[in-house]
DNA sequence: CTATTTGCAAATAATTTGCAGTGCG
DNA sequence: CGCACTGCAAATTATTTGCAAATAG
């Protein structure tokens, strides 16, 4: 589920790339903020990331984790996901794929399907404006936790 | 696009229903934070919601409005959306339908598609968790925002 | 060198809560 | 009539901003 090590690696490549081609300045504070969201696959929020980089970099303040985040969504670097009643989260997997939420526990899984990437954009749909991304949210409870007990 | 009349009556008359069977108190606020809810297919803020309440409850207050709505989130009256960098939104739509999302104006609109009302949930997906809810969120540019000059 | 970026602290925006009075069932 | 509900004001939470010092290119 976790990115490989390799992986990592083209993928701060990817950055350090697509910042420098922005003009924007490859600091040490940016390097570690999207290294920190590359390195998970559960979707971090804001305060979660900055907790993460401290442990490397100590000085780092929760306002250039705020502002770099917004920055790799600008650069699309990284995109974004908003749970009903929850703070923003991140994600640096940039290939197509879907989600499944727990309603109950606020956990994001990943997953791939080829029939959902492929679907059909009804044409009243395309009326309404150009579609960039396609994504499918599937929401419910997960095994955890219907297994433990009883509702919230 | 906007809901009929007699559609209005018909969610009214389930509104009273499940509020009465959950127990909660029918209050005149109430009724009229779920009656402008349901009259809109606009996915309205909560601050939306009260402004709308006001004219003909002018003493509601913001945070009986925020209650209210959540209160008929917990009641599956309604639902909510999030978009990204915007403020929670609300939907008394409850038919099976999905989402095109404008990411400039942040317009949301509705529609329907047999197709992706019968996605087949992938088995990985299925060992996950139960799932409850599919749906399918569009986003792009509105051609109302392709028009007008270029992006932000 | 110099325009960006950072950390700090303070501001804002959105949403939530405590409390005393009000009204639905 | 009593407890749930409301309005008010104040608290919280998440996110954003201004500014002087630090730093990448």
């Amino acid at each position: 589920m976790k990115p490989l090590p390799d992986e990592i690696q083209k993928k701060m490549n990817h950055f350090k790339d697509v910042l420098r081609r922005s003009g924007a300045k490859l600091t040490h504070q940016r390097m570690e903020v999207f290294r920190e969201v590359a390195l998970t696959a559960e979707h971090p929020d804001a305060e979660t990331v900055w907790q993460g980089v401290r442990e490397r970099v100590p000085s780092v303040s929760l306002d250039t984790v705020y502002r770099t985040l917004l920055l790799l969504l600008d650069l699309e670097l990284i995109t974004s996901l908003r749970p009903t009643r929850e703070r923003m989260r991140f994600d640096a997997n940039m290939s197509s794929h879907h989600h499944f939420m727990c309603r109950q526990c606020g956990t994001i899984c990943d997953f791939y399907s080829p029939e959902f990437d492929a679907l059909t954009i009804p044409k009243a749909v395309k009326a309404l404006g150009n579609i960039e991304r396609t994504r499918v949210e599937l929401r419910g409870l997960c095994s955890r936790c219907s297994k433990s007990k009883r509702g919230k």
